[in-house]
DNA sequence: AAGTAGGGCAACCGCGTCGCC
DNA sequence: TGGCGACGCGGTTGCCCTACT
């Protein structure tokens, strides 16, 4: 197979990094920065290409990463984002603090895939089984016109436009007593006038997401520096369609559990009229 | 206790894109 | 404008650990 052509140039050491090498490159890079990539297992003292060296800090010795598990809230929004990007990883993880493509990419494959695939097998209400396409975004059938796309990579890539509202407010899980917002829509094709009758749609089973009729939209916006810049969306819509207020929302509440803090909660506007 | 299968995850590979010359 | 190198990304591989037989 051939080698990649920054190691094609030097004798470089491939597989498990080892602890002094993860020493090396962290004491170099806090000191001089990465710089380009490719003099940075050079200067650093290490056996190992720049891609090497990158993927490493990137994926494992970066500071500010999240190790463990995904917690269901961010279960919840890689599902949705999932929906709506496509296998875009990077793009998803942009999303999740702390998270790595990779780290992503990794947890779809081995739990999320699966768990969407038993639940869609079991054809469950309101649950993961409402998540179609496991695999690929959502055909452009599907589309919502108040998610825009500015890009024009995007629109070859048929970047389905789903949803209404995607407000996140992640940095507040920093804080360490406030709320996680996440709206997301009801995959749902339609709303049917009685506003009592609507499908809530759960990307998590077993979590109580029945709310009262006034509970919505109380999520924050996402701040400019982490929103997807491809997604423009047009929450104006709502109100210009005198969508009804109340709105299906999942509540999730597990930073009680961990901290006694605020609950966490994933909102869910209704689907606007076609 | 030994062998095997499967899951999870770190790392690698190849390709596309971008910037510089 | 084309070539080249660097970087970033997504797909894939392979190792390690654990559960099961």
């Amino acid at each position: 197979m051939r080698r990649h052509s920054c190691c094609n140039k030097q004798k470089v050491k491939r597989g498990l990094w080892s602890p002094e090498e993860d020493e090396k490159l962290i004491n170099y890079i806090s000191i001089h920065g990465h710089g380009s990539w490719t003099s940075v297992p050079k200067l650093a003292g290490l056996q190992r290409c720049g891609k090497s060296c990158r993927l490493r800090w990137i994926n494992y010795l970066r500071p500010g990463l999240k190790r463990g598990s995904f917690s269901p809230q961010e279960a919840a929004l890689i599902i949705e984002l999932h929906r709506i990007l496509g296998n875009r990883w990077s793009q998803i993880a942009k999303h999740l603090p702390g998270r790595t493509d990779n780290e992503v990419k990794n947890f779809w494959h081995t739990s999320l895939k699966k768990k969407l695939k038993s639940s869609h097998a079991l054809n469950l209400p309101g649950a993961l089984a409402t998540c179609p396409d496991i695999g690929h975004p959502i055909s452009s059938e599907d589309a919502n016109p108040n998610l825009i796309i500015n890009s024009q990579q995007d629109q070859q890539h048929h970047i389905p436009t789903p949803i209404t509202m995607l407000q996140v407010d992640l940095e507040l899980q920093h804080n360490n007593c406030c709320p996680t917002m996440v709206n997301f829509p009801p995959l749902i094709p339609a709303v049917p006038s009685d506003s009592s009758s609507y499908v809530t749609w759960s990307p998590l089973v077993g979590y109580d997401h029945q709310l009262g009729p006034n509970q919505h939209d109380i999520g924050h916006p996402i701040s400019s520096e982490d929103a997807n810049p491809n997604l423009i969306i047009n929450s104006q819509q709502d109100q210009q369609h005198h969508i009804p207020t109340p709105i299906t929302m999942l509540q999730v509440d597990l930073e009680l559990q961990h901290n006694n803090c605020c609950p966490t909660m994933v909102n869910f506007p209704p689907l606007i009229p076609a």
